[in-house]
DNA sequence: TCTGGGGTCCTAGGACCC
DNA sequence: TCTGGGGTCCTAGGACCC
């Protein structure tokens, strides 16, 4: 059996701990810029504000006090989220980190009966330990414990925990689970489902394999696999990312082009500190823009461009210099740029970095990866204090919006001093 | 006026090879 | 005018996830 366990309305879940008095009102936290809505309390829900909400067209609620905002504060987030995981990696023998608010628990080994106390445990815990609420589905495949968790959370009787062990209880799941609500299937999918008459998941579960591997390609018949009980997402995800990307949208539009450099630069930065983290290396750098897409009026163009380097690097240097040049191949003056972003790929092991033979100099390359670790240090202490020149020169919260952020309650001693 | 960011996997189709 | 068949590898873009 596997177990889901899911935060609930995570990001509001965070900015409470912090803010009891956000509890029983209705909350969101907004994107970058302020931008739209990620994460709604129950309240806000209720209230109709759906998920991706541009926040503009309800900030007349804020203003009428029947609505309260949030800028993201991801720092934040990932704090908490960490304290979660951990107690669930003291409690369980395996588990399985699938994204920020979210964990699969390896129940092997424990048996059946224990099952739902140690849920139950672990929901008390991180609630009275970290102030998240979480909830927890358990079923036999991770599509069916989404679903499961999906009910824990949905009814209030399940108090937390909805255990689907039985035959029976899929069933019902199933049968009460819209085709567009299963993990895997997308807007596309349940759009062609529905237009085969399938509207449950359990619509779906019953057709015959044949009628699925005609009309579907492998995600759906591993879909269909997992509804039916059969584990076919099994694999755990490996912690180190094959690629890694640093974007943003711009709270006003760039039409410079040193300006625009100078963000580059910072995501290229950014993503040269992440490789270093995880001690790894990337030999494919790529730089996009974007200009604004909402604006009809104005010229549209989306260019990107990618750039195969020798060796795989990590070095903030190599990485800004590749990413600059792209950024010049690619600008052209008479757009406004809305967003740009770095993405680097073709990731390795830092120490199993291929070097060439010829025509590259070993000590540029040392010297290089040792100023990038004093900028490390000296970084870890304070962020971005050090920087290259082609970086901006703002701190990294300039450009970007967020007129309701939260302290940084669990990283900054300034804020932990106001709180207490 | 104002519309997020960061990932993974799969597939179709092109390039290339024999 | 007529112009094969089959394989692999790579990449861009789509679909999906949170």
């Amino acid at each position: 059996m596997y177990a889901l366990v899911d935060c609930n309305n995570f990001f509001v879940s965070c900015e409470r701990v912090f803010r009891p008095q956000l509890e029983g009102k209705a909350v969101v936290v907004l994107s970058n810029n302020d931008g739209c809505v990620v994460s709604r309390s129950n309240e806000s829900k209720a209230m109709g504000i759906r998920m991706c909400t541009p926040f503009y067209q309800i900030r007349h609620l804020v203003e009428r006090g029947e609505l309260v905002a949030c800028s993201s504060n991801y720092t934040l987030y990932g704090d908490l989220s960490s304290r979660v995981m951990s107690i669930l990696a003291d409690t369980v023998p395996g588990i399985e980190i699938y994204s920020i608010d979210e964990a699969f628990l390896v129940l092997d080994g424990i048996s059946p009966e224990s099952v739902p106390g140690l849920c139950r445990d672990l929901i008390r815990k991180v609630r009275k330990w970290v102030g998240i609420p979480v909830s927890i589905g358990v079923a036999p495949t991770k599509t069916l414990a989404k679903i499961a968790s999906h009910f824990a959370k949905t009814y209030r009787g399940y108090k937390g925990l909805c255990m689907m062990e039985t035959e029976e209880k899929r069933l019902k799941a199933l049968s009460m689970t819209p085709i567009r609500d299963v993990w895997g299937i997308g807007r596309r999918l349940s759009a062609r489902m529905e237009s085969y008459g399938i509207r449950t998941a359990l619509d779906f579960a019953c057709r015959p394999a044949e009628w699925v591997k005609k009309h579907f390609m492998l995600n759906g018949e591993r879909t269909w696999l997992e509804l039916q009980g059969h584990v076919c997402v099994d694999e755990e995800r490996p912690d180190k990312r094959k690629s890694i990307c640093t974007s943003r949208s711009f709270a006003e539009m760039i039409a410079d082009e040193k300006l625009l450099s100078a963000q580059v630069s910072d995501f290229a930065a950014r993503c040269a500190r992440k490789l270093r983290k995880e001690h790894t290396a990337a030999s494919q750098v790529t730089v996009f823009l974007h200009t604004n897409r909402f604006r009809e009026d104005l010229g549209q163009y989306f260019p990107s461009k990618s750039v195969r380097l020798p060796v795989a690097v990590n070095s903030t240097q190599e990485i800004v210099s590749a990413a600059v040049s792209l950024l010049h191949g690619i600008f052209r003056p008479g757009f406004l740029y809305k967003k740009a972003g770095v993405i680097v790929d073709d990731i390795v092991d830092e120490d199993s970095v291929q070097i060439p033979i010829f025509d590259y100099d070993l000590s540029v390359r040392r010297k290089n990866d040792m100023i990038s670790h004093v900028m490390d240090s000296i970084n870890s202490r304070e962020n971005n204090l050090v920087r290259l020149a082609a970086q901006r020169d703002t701190s990294y919260a300039d450009g970007i919006r967020g007129d309701y952020r939260s302290r940084r309650y669990s990283t900054s001693l300034e804020d932990i001093i106001e709180v207490h």
